[in-house]
DNA sequence: GCGAGTTATGTTTTT
DNA sequence: CATAACTCGC
């Protein structure tokens, strides 16, 4: 590497880029250089002698994997020692590895390498046949709650029969059934489940010596990036993946784990000593993204966990201007505000591809948009499933998912008669009944049809016609891909469909026109283009790869897709007990310290500008609603905060009024809740607050100040 | 078999 | 408020 390069590195980050053999742990805080440390030891490996190939690297996310390809290239390419000479570092996040290990050992994992990746609607699907088949009753048992229950398990390496085994009442018993049926379910559609890419590639591992061994020792070097978010699944993986050698570095910082619910567990990183005993620790604490004034309201906010071991950010940039927090009247006046404030910013010379706005959910970009459009102001909303999850993209893609896995159904479903060729419902069941007493999928059912007695002629005659179709596809499937989308968009007849909806339809003609474009650069890209291979990838894309971060526009998104991403200025909003933390993670002291830290790895993607708000009303589900401010609000420190000081934003003085003791089992009636008993008061002069049962059901803690009871 | 219109229902975050 | 599920008439 040229002396340069490494002259850009700090002292700690050289000892994490130059350690080379055995378990290195990086305990790096935001904004400390961890990405260029990772992309810097790939290089330093490879200038050590190490073959490119022989490095696989894992990140988060496929846009921050494809980054640091690039980075990584670019410093290869300028090392004086050995190049990377037409081999490159394996370089992909941890569903797209389980992809490639699976395809290439299917036979030992007992799976189909065409196998379909199942998302989140194709699973809905499967999980409600599932429940049925069951033969329960789905108020009691609701699809997606169960689908929530499968994927902790899986994520948790528990299988159907250790579920079995292990099911002790009558919930997890009911839930063994359904796990059983939904993972046969998949298993005859020859379809993987995002949980199952990574879980069967676990078992694979731990189950198979070979394949272990294999791939031990294919990659002698294992890094991990954002490693406080992996889950059993991923640790059990990475385990198996270093077996051989222990040369493991994985970096992440425990503060910043918000994926919990997805499984991700902290004890990961926290107990990596432990499970690697000689394990090198190095300790990235210098900030060098932020000013000094935005880490100390991040540093203030965090101190507030109590599961943490304490650390502090370390600035190395000057004081700037002080955090800025604001409150509104509603929702449209804080969009407007943020709009307003990004004016400013530009006339300033700010840069709009510079500034993001982050919220909790993504409902709430809503109203961000219209004023947006409102005031003209270029932005990208970074939500890029969306695209995937187009009507007319999913036929499409259906099409091709059918033409390469003849057994997947749930595709087959969706375009049987999409475009409309007169094959509805009671023909599928017909057909659907056949397969099902000859033992065969629908697909072979439908080859079939001709012997189907129940069948009349017409449907006959069109099934014919669509599986002809079908076929005659199929002969031609090798090669670039986005011919083969083009040649079954317009002989499908979708294409012809959508010319004749008129206005509705020339939208998603430019959708399918994007995603034939996509596709040939994905033919252009790939060493080896094929429609398996395209298919498995496009199901693993996410809303942050869609992100085009050279656009001048502002980006639009959710604190969770924030994550490892950073802006001169930063906005986030809603800052209102209920959305941040948000009302269902707030069970318990985990939930909220993960929120509290949802909220830390916000506020520390800002460089210069930090605007945080709120709103006194906010519209939720259609009705207008009074709100509480956010804890989290008061543990920033006063001191670091603008505007608290000139305006009294946490008092207002419109809404005080002396407050009355309430004691519980008090009736009280509150403007939009009615009639209801105090459970609890916690005195806390006036920030006192309350905890409420309605009339209507609902259990509502509220301060009193806001919340207008009156005594009755 | 199909689509328009109606009614119920349920709301976080994502690879 | 937004969507899914459902009904009904052609």
């Amino acid at each position: 590497m040229h002396n340069e390069l490494l002259q850009q590195l700090t002292p700690s980050q050289k000892k994490a880029v130059f350690h080379v053999e055995g378990p290195l742990l990086v305990i790096a805080g935001p904004g400390s250089g961890k990405t260029r440390v990772i992309t810097h030891r790939i290089a330093a490996l490879i200038d050590s002698g190490v073959r490119a190939n022989n490095i696989c690297a894992i990140t988060f996310t496929n846009k921050a994997a494809n980054e640091m390809r690039q980075r990584a290239i670019a410093l290869g390419a300028s090392a004086e020692g050995p190049r990377f000479g037409g081999t490159q570092p394996h370089i992909s996040t941890f569903h797209s590895l389980c992809v490639r290990i699976l395809r290439r050992y299917a036979e030992q994992a007992g799976i189909n390498p065409n196998f379909s990746i199942y998302d989140e609607s194709d699973q809905a699907g499967c999980i409600k046949q599932a429940v049925k088949d069951c033969e329960l009753d789905t108020t009691n048992f609701p699809p997606v709650r169960m689908l929530e229950a499968i994927s902790t398990l899986k994520n948790n390496l528990i299988d159907v029969d250790r579920l079995k085994a292990q099911a002790d009442d009558f919930f997890s018993k009911t839930l063994a059934k359904v796990y059983a049926r939904y993972q046969q379910i998949l298993a005859e559609c020859s379809a993987l489940d995002f949980d199952d890419l990574l879980s069967k590639t676990a078992f694979l591992l731990q189950g198979n010596d070979e394949v272990r061994s294999e791939l031990s020792n294919r990659f002698k070097f294992l890094l991990i990036d954002e490693y406080q978010d992996t889950n059993r699944a991923q640790y059990v993986i990475a385990k198996a993946l270093v077996s051989a050698h222990n040369n493991i570095c994985v970096t992440g910082d425990p503060d910043q784990s918000i994926y919990r619910w997805r499984g991700a567990d902290i004890r990961n990183i926290i107990e990596f000593e432990n499970d690697w005993p000689n394990a090198t620790i190095v300790k990235l604490e210098e900030n060098f993204r932020s000013i000094a004034n935005i880490l100390e309201v991040a540093d203030n906010l965090i101190a507030a966990n109590q599961k943490r071991k304490p650390k502090i950010l370390i600035p190395t940039r000057p004081h700037g201007e002080d955090v800025r927090l604001r409150c509104f009247e509603d929702e449209t006046e804080e969009a407007q505000g943020v709009a307003e404030q990004v004016k400013n910013l530009v006339d300033n010379g700010a840069l709009l591809r510079e500034i993001a706005v982050f919220y909790r959910i993504n409902a709430m970009s809503r109203t961000l948009e219209e004023a947006f459009i409102l005031n003209k102001i270029p932005y990208q909303i970074v939500r890029g499933v969306e695209f995937y999850s187009r009507k007319e993209i999913r036929d499409v893609l259906a099409y091709l998912k059918i033409l390469v896995n003849a057994s997947d159904e749930t595709a087959l479903l969706r375009i049987i008669n999409a475009p409309a060729r007169g094959v509805g419902k009671t023909t599928i069941e017909k057909v659907r009944a056949y397969g099902q007493s000859h033992n065969i999928s629908l697909y072979e059912a439908l080859k079939k049809a001709e012997h189907i007695d129940s069948l009349s002629k017409a449907p006959k005659a069109k099934i014919a016609v669509f599986v002809n179709m079908l076929e005659q596809f199929k002969k031609e499937l090798a090669g670039e891909v986005a011919p083969i989308i083009e040649r079954v968009f317009a002989e499908s007849g979708l294409e012809k469909a959508l010319q004749a909806a008129g206005a509705d339809g020339e939208n998603a003609l430019e959708n399918v026109n994007e995603l034939i474009s996509a596709a040939s650069l994905y033919d252009q890209q790939a060493e080896q283009p094929s429609l398996l291979d395209y298919l498995q990838q496009t199901a693993l894309f996410s809303d942050v790869d869609a992100y085009d971060t050279a656009a001048d526009r502002v980006a639009l998104m959710t604190l969770h897709t924030a994550k490892g991403l950073e802006f001169e200025n930063v906005f986030i909003i809603g800052l209102e007990d209920g959305l941040l933390p948000h009302e269902r993670s707030t069970n318990n002291d985990e939930e909220l310290e993960e929120e509290r830290r949802l909220f830390f790895v916000g506020i520390t993607r800002a460089k210069q500008g930090l605007y945080i708000s709120y709103a006194r009303y906010r519209k939720i589900r259609g009705q207008t609603l009074r709100t509480i401010p956010s804890q989290f609000l008061y543990e920033l420190g006063a001191d670091a905060i603008d505007s608290v000081k000139e305006e009294q934003y946490f008092y207002d003085e419109a809404d005080a009024q002396t407050i009355p003791d309430f004691a519980p089992g008090q009736l009280v009636r509150h403007k939009f809740f009615g009639l209801g008993t105090i459970k609890e008061f916690v005195d806390m002069g006036e920030n006192s607050i309350v905890t409420v049962e309605f009339k209507t059901g609902q259990t509502k803690t509220l301060m009193l100040k806001y919340a207008c009871l009156s005594k009755i």
